[in-house]
DNA sequence: GTCTATAGGGTGATAGAC
DNA sequence: GTCTATCACCCTATAGAC
């Protein structure tokens, strides 16, 4: 590996485990064992290289976002996103990077994050949009409103999980979502729809 | 008011606003006027001040999630509570800190934010009881997890909202998780309750 | 592309007079 | 309790040779 990928890895990482502000370049160097010369060569400033990481920390959540969109039934695939296993003390490269005062005064920075989030949404938006169509869920659910919701259940499990110390709170909330869709199941079926689908 | 209050309540804002390891102990003696030795006098570190901020800060919070305990219907406490106006770009005093790794790795910084979850926790499994109890929401659902997953909207709704910028996403993943809560109402009557409550 | 050397400014204190 | 002075170290580069 180059010394330029190497070093976005490992500015990834740090900024996953430490954020941006708290993240030094001699870190990154140390860490990535890139000299001093090279990586102000590859990257003139901090900024540079932190945005080369944000960019790649997002293209590697992507993939597992769209996971929603994938073929099959609609509920299956919710409930699949939300109980895979996720190392919830860890925390979200992305979600992570609002709470660093040095991105979120950022717009260049904060970009990434909100399309990465934006992207999200849309595939929340979809699925839940199927469900209600395949009478899973009522049809008086709003899948804008509730893909933000999901998606804060997510962000927010996180949160709790690092304020126990513990794994249990973000798989509890993440239960508790699935819960509450289950409930909202349409009680009686819809007039008419599509044939099968 | 004297230096000491004046430190913690500016050390308070400034955590909120920058976290705890951005923020200097310089800024804290800019912000508030306070000299460098008075500073040194009453705390001896930075982290003795983080403490003493960081738990003015869980006091001022506490009142507010204590209105899910009020008296009243139980569906409008919890509606009240999660449509309270916040201001969501400022994220949460609180959750805010988890995402400090100096923070978050330093057990006694961390225990007053946990002990902040946990009481709030409380409060929302005793109304979520409530709720059950009076045949406002299925006796199916789990008053433990749903906490965690309606505390898991409000902090996630914060980084929904800090990362594109817009108090929208915020105020949908409340009004979503609200949704699904009054869809969440028993179909049928329970056979048995207390005869009005 | 990579190396070593250097630099101006901030951080988190400590010392000691008043 | 509050003040000014000082300090060792780290941060984020920049310079210039190889």
């Amino acid at each position: 590996m180059d010394s330029r990928q190497l070093l976005v890895e490992t500015m990834g990482e740090l900024m996953w485990e430490r954020g941006y502000a708290d993240t030094s370049p001699r870190e990154v160097r140390q860490r990535s064992g890139v000299g001093q010369g090279s990586m102000y060569h590859h990257f003139p400033t901090k900024r540079d290289l932190a945005l080369a990481a944000l960019e790649r920390n997002v293209a590697d959540l992507l993939p597992g976002a769209s996971e929603l969109d994938g073929p099959g039934d609609p509920m299956a695939r919710i409930e699949a996103y939300l109980m895979r296993p996720r190392d919830a003390l860890k925390g979200c490269k992305v979600g992570r990077m609002t709470q660093d005062p040095q991105v979120r005064e950022d717009p260049v920075l904060l970009a990434p994050v909100a399309r990465a989030f934006a992207q999200v949404h849309l595939s929340w938006v979809n699925v839940l949009r199927e469900a209600i169509a395949a009478r899973e869920l009522r049809d008086d659910l709003d899948p804008e409103r509730l893909a933000h919701t999901l998606m804060a259940v997510l962000q927010g499990g996180y949160v709790l999980a690092i304020a126990q110390q513990d794994q249990g709170p973000f798989d509890d909330a993440l239960a508790g979502a699935l819960d509450l869709l289950r409930a909202a199941k349409p009680s009686v079926p819809n007039h008419k729809t599509n044939r099968s689908n």
